[in-house]
DNA sequence: AATTAATCGAGACGGTACGTCCGGTCTTGCA
DNA sequence: TGCAAGACCGGACGTACCGTCTCGATTAATT
């Protein structure tokens, strides 16, 4: 018997997600229970597994929650023509988003789940990684198209390239991750980009 | 109070290892237990509580063991003069790595524990990270003195932008992890080291 | 916290009684485990934990059932005016319990934890010894109104001067139980209660 | 291979009894561990499984050793030829030993081993509770030769009878034990044996 | 007095059970 | 019918002891 969702008490939704993004940030996500989250949410732990398949999903849907996460398609990213400003304006909001205690630590969870987890990991690319990948790709083939990255540029790569180094001091924490390394980085592959075929 | 480590079982630390990193692969870091690592290695679970602190610290070792991960400094690159074939070397080297599936499991276990515990990330970043991310940069420095790498590039980011992005695309699996994939990367990062005070 | 009645059971309840029963006559009361217990009841070691607050007080509780031990008060003695006979069927009786194997291991158990564990003595001696020892103290009362005991006589010594010798036999095995030995033991204090006041 | 007694220390032999005395009435017999025995004696544990078979026989040893248990034949009664002085003198110092803690407390402890335990129980029998018994039985066949206890009493049932209701007050704490007690059991037992043939 | 061999204190070892915690399911009233 | 509450079975947790098994370091009898 699947429950009817027209029947779902919204209060209860919220609350619930509510509940797993604190605990999730006071206690870390190996210690985050089910019945921690029922028990913050003044909810019985049914009402949890009724719509969630694991401690997993609550986490990710408090994280899409939480951020709004607009769907692929919808992420919209500022065209001034000005590539590398473009640029710099959405790693300096991704590094703001890694440095905000309440998103990181959700975030840290999901990149948690996600190695045990395939189904997760599909459902985080195409729900979490994807839109803003392709937003940015799109605005790549813009900048490509205006001359601003040579035309052999394999741009897959190049976001890749772009957030991978940011992802990777804030997850292994290699150094503190700041607005001047994400610069950094920019610079040295706008500048590769640049040069691709001189 | 404390155990005697001149009284260890070398054979029991062997089996334990050699267990944890069957089983992590096996049935995956999230089902592994601490009961199943101690049957599966013929010991007693005080014996793996004797001499570590967490299941994850297990890992750990079984990972460094696995590895045989040398110390800082002892990490040893190719240095044929040409900079760009080392560095393809390294990161085929790396690639290799991760599509090993012992290895893989192994390390995304330990990427999962190093979210909710900062003194492992700590020891991970000391003797897992570090020793391969100095290395780089010592060649890099050797590479930037032989003029392949412009001098206004600060080297520190230049390691973790070559690095970063193989990571990043075999945590999160937004796409086979490739040798063709990581030379592309660094196509795309030479040209800009080089490019950078033209 | 503390568990509701109201929500127990009955299944698990006698399912776990009937278990300990069994298994403390199987391997002794030395080796009975709340893990076995569990596992032959078919439930989780929690609900033995949840109801009973130790191995003890299974036993007992399982030790009443078996027996359905009455209240106080509710022990009803034959009283056919013959008091030596009504006393010998009496002793037949406790004889033939003590001789029966799913009785005596359930007993033993019982007389073992009572040593070390005050507040079960006195639950022991409330609801087990009590009503058999105010019943057999009562037909004593009657007995001694018809004159069959001389007056001066303490009835609370006499109840336990009968019981005691049994109990001790039984207990430390100096010799079988039989009626026979009851009937002597019966027969030498009944001799001394007639000629106490001659 | 046997150990050789010879060899054996005495300073270990009486610290482990003397440990587990301490500690069988300082912790009860339940929580009484080898270990801590070992502990307490400054004693490595294999010390006393290498002269014990187990708990129950370091606390029987301990127990003799406390009480300088005569061998059977060595217990010595009065006899001053007023049986009924004689015996009031044996049963309270009975009860005197049952009310000394220590006694009290390792005497419980080998009841409770007694219950599981056979060849203790045996050992207990022949060791602990013959000589006395056996003692006893003599002096009551003097009395009877003496002419007072009647002919007819079967002597085997009249020591346990004397002792049994002692024993069960003490082991089931029914009331304090006291010496009136033991004098009022005496009394309506003597009466007993001298009417038994009128 | 030197040698030898067993016992000793210490404590790590493979195990078993402990009593607790939590996962995920099921049941019972209340709304 | 969905809900809060919470009992249920199961299973892993980390700990405590069991009884066995090394280790040197005494220690006592034999050379």
């Amino acid at each position: 018997m699947t429950p009817n969702p027209a029947r779902r008490s919204e209060r209860s939704r919220i609350a619930i997600l509510a509940a797993a993004l604190e605990l999730v940030r006071e206690v870390g996500y190996g210690k985050l229970t089910v019945e921690a989250i029922a028990a913050r949410a003044g909810v019985g732990k049914q009402t949890i597994y009724r719509w969630w398949p694991s401690k997993a999903a609550v986490i990710f849907d408090a994280f899409l929650q939480h951020n709004q996460t607009p769907a692929a398609g919808e992420v919209v990213l500022p065209d001034t023509g000005d590539f590398a400003a473009d640029m710099r304006l959405v790693l300096h909001a991704t590094v703001a988003e890694f440095n905000d205690p309440t998103f990181a630590s959700a975030y840290r969870a999901l990149n948690t789940d996600v190695q045990d987890d395939p189904e997760l990991a599909e459902q985080m690319l195409a729900r979490v990684l994807k839109p803003t990948l392709e937003a940015v790709g799109e605005r790549f083939r813009a900048a490509q198209r205006a001359g601003q990255i040579a035309g052999g540029v394999d741009l897959e790569v190049a976001v890749e390239a772009l957030f991978g180094p940011i992802y990777y001091r804030w997850l292994l924490r290699t150094a503190p991750l700041t607005t001047g390394y994400a610069d950094a980085v920019l610079e040295q592959l706008l500048r590769g980009w640049q040069a691709y075929r001189p």
